[in-house]
RNA sequence: GGGCCGCUAGCUCAGUUUGGUAGAGCAGCUGACUCUUAAUCAGCGGGUCGUAGGUUCGAGCCCUACGCGGCCCA
């Protein structure tokens, strides 16, 4: 990447015959008083003969995206944050000087310009220059103005690149910021709290996930980046925090896919003296006032499927979403082995030491997860899977949780929180058994936890909803690499 | 982890079928041009064909391994 050819060293040469005239290629003193959006909408409704009765002259700066050269006369377009804007420069209007200036700069290079604005034959709304300043340098060539950048490892690797020429790339961040801006003031107008909990945690807890391992040199100790906020949460929800949330990096050692990012954005919110069942309508209320935020409706379309997320929205238990989809009746709920010839018969491969209502979670995600296009949230998870969770009054085999699906993808999950202390105790027990048995993936024991929850954690709910997931669900993205600026990638030629 | 596809000029892509001197458009350079917007016209320069081996008189093309990326599957 260090050199691009003639290119590079043609760009080099010129910032050397800038600097030897005595000009400044990376001068800082330039005001620009206007944006190029800005100017669009002060002079855009103004006819060819408003504004040369106007005369107003405005100052912006930005890009240089493209030039259209006439010999002593030339058209460009520059670009900055808020758009793109026309500018037409005469060199018997900007003079001699100005204009050798001018034409001793390239496309990429960043540039501030004064001047009036009037309206070309073929209306286009354009600033005729009448003072024009070099702002910065480029040296490396844009991608090209028509096709702009293709290449997606090089859109991710170099996603400055991506965003100067794919507008629609910027589009769909600025939108992701605006969905994490709406959710925390959907939050917070109903008396939650933000926070920010420890990003390091001696004992990796509150997800089934493996951890990134980082080592502390003057404490001489392992850390964990941390799978989940929950343990933390929760211990700020027995400090009195009765409404909290956290919106932040969560990290899990896992593969890269289209759907998984080592390091995504959670957001994590529990609420004192509620049920899953109230987060339910909690959820739809937030997701569906989002999509009307953004969209000015509830029925979205994400890659050719429509998706309705007008609330109520359907509701289905595990077991009956297996039975739905799945071809089989119920043995297979009450037999493990029963289970796991089933899950061998779909192409399931399970270890021996999985527990009955891991394998039934595995059946439900193999035959059913994929089949809910519209917001469904599926419920009565088994018991053992769901080691945080409050067991069900009606049936101490399933927990008050449920996932939210839409278009196949857990969007969501939520449920009544565990707060009983000894029951906590016995299920982390319990999974220090699982793990045993050979599940990479089972929580560990958390003492200082179960310590807190001693003291008496109020009656809680609590939710996680993946904020990149959600932003590909609203921004029509088909990979999480392309809601996420930097997705995490191998270096380049190997190491 | 497995399968398939891709990697050629700064960018977007041909060229791989059938091995025979590496191409186009944009960008760049030179010249013309004071209302263009993928400006136009004439001319010019620009390559470690992902990397390393192999087959061959000769490899961008065939073979092997590897790297990076994408999609699908697990």
């Amino acid at each position: 990447m260090t050199e691009t050819g003639g290119e590079y060293q043609r760009r080099l040469d010129r910032l050397e015959d800038l600097r030897r005239s005595g000009v400044n290629p990376y001068p800082n003193d330039f005001k620009a008083g206007d944006s190029c959006g800005g100017v669009r909408e002060r002079f855009g409704e103004l006819t060819k003969e408003d504004l040369e009765s106007s005369g107003e002259k405005v100052t912006v700066a930005g890009r240089i995206m493209a030039v259209r050269d006439f010999g002593k006369a030339s058209f460009m377009n520059i670009q900055d944050s808020s758009g793109r804007i026309q500018a037409y420069i005469k060199r018997n209007l900007a003079g001699e000087e100005v204009y050798k200036l001018y034409k001793g700069c390239d496309v990429g290079d960043i540039v501030g310009i004064e001047g009036k604005v009037f309206r070309t034959r073929t209306d286009e709304l354009t600033i005729e220059v009448e003072a024009f300043r070099l702002l910065s340098k480029s040296l490396r060539p844009l991608p090209e103005k028509w096709h702009g950048l293709r290449d997606v490892e090089t859109r991710y690797r170099q996603r400055y690149l991506d965003l100067i020429v794919n507008p629609d790339v910027k589009e769909i961040f600025l939108k992701r910021t605006r969905i994490m801006a709406l959710i925390r003031e959907f939050l917070n107008k109903r008396g939650f709290v933000e926070v920010e909990t420890p990003m390091m945690h001696p004992i990796p807890g509150g997800a089934a996930a493996r951890p990134f391992v980082t080592h502390h040199n003057t404490l001489d100790i392992d850390l964990y980046l941390r799978i989940a906020p929950e343990l933390y949460l929760k211990r700020l929800v027995i400090g009195g925090f009765e409404r909290v949330y956290e919106i932040n990096r969560n990290f899990r050692n896992e593969g890269v896919s289209t759907q998984h990012n080592p390091e995504f954005t959670m957001l994590e919110f529990y609420m004192a003296y509620a049920t899953y069942e109230d987060l339910m309508a909690l959820t739809e209320e937030m997701i569906s006032s989002i999509a009307m935020a953004l969209h000015g409706t509830l029925v979205i379309e994400y890659q050719g499927q429509k998706v309705d997320l007008t609330p109520p929205w359907q509701r289905i238990t595990v077991n009956g979403a297996i039975k739905e989809f799945g071809n089989t009746d119920d043995t297979i709920f009450e037999d493990k082995r029963e289970a796991l010839r089933y899950a061998g018969k779909i192409g399931l491969d399970l270890p021996e030491g999985f527990s009955h209502g891991k394998i039934i979670v595995e059946i439900f995600e193999k035959v059913a997860e994929h089949r809910f296009i519209q917001p469904t949230f599926v419920t009565h998870y088994p018991l053992d899977v769901s080691p945080l969770s409050r067991k069900s009054e009606d049936d101490p085999a399933v927990v008050d949780r449920f996932e939210l699906l839409v278009c196949g993808r857990e969007i969501a999950n939520a449920f009544s929180e565990l707060n009983d202390p000894v029951d906590q105790r016995e299920r982390f027990v319990q999974q220090i058994r699982e793990k045993e048995a050979g599940d990479t993936e089972a929580h560990l024991m958390d003492e200082d936890f179960v310590n807190a929850l001693e003291y008496g954690m109020p009656p809680t709910a609590g939710e996680g909803i993946g904020i990149d997931r959600l932003v590909m669900l609203l921004a029509n993205a088909a990979s999480i690499r392309d809601v996420i600026l930097f997705p995490q990638l191998k270096p380049p030629g190997g190491q």
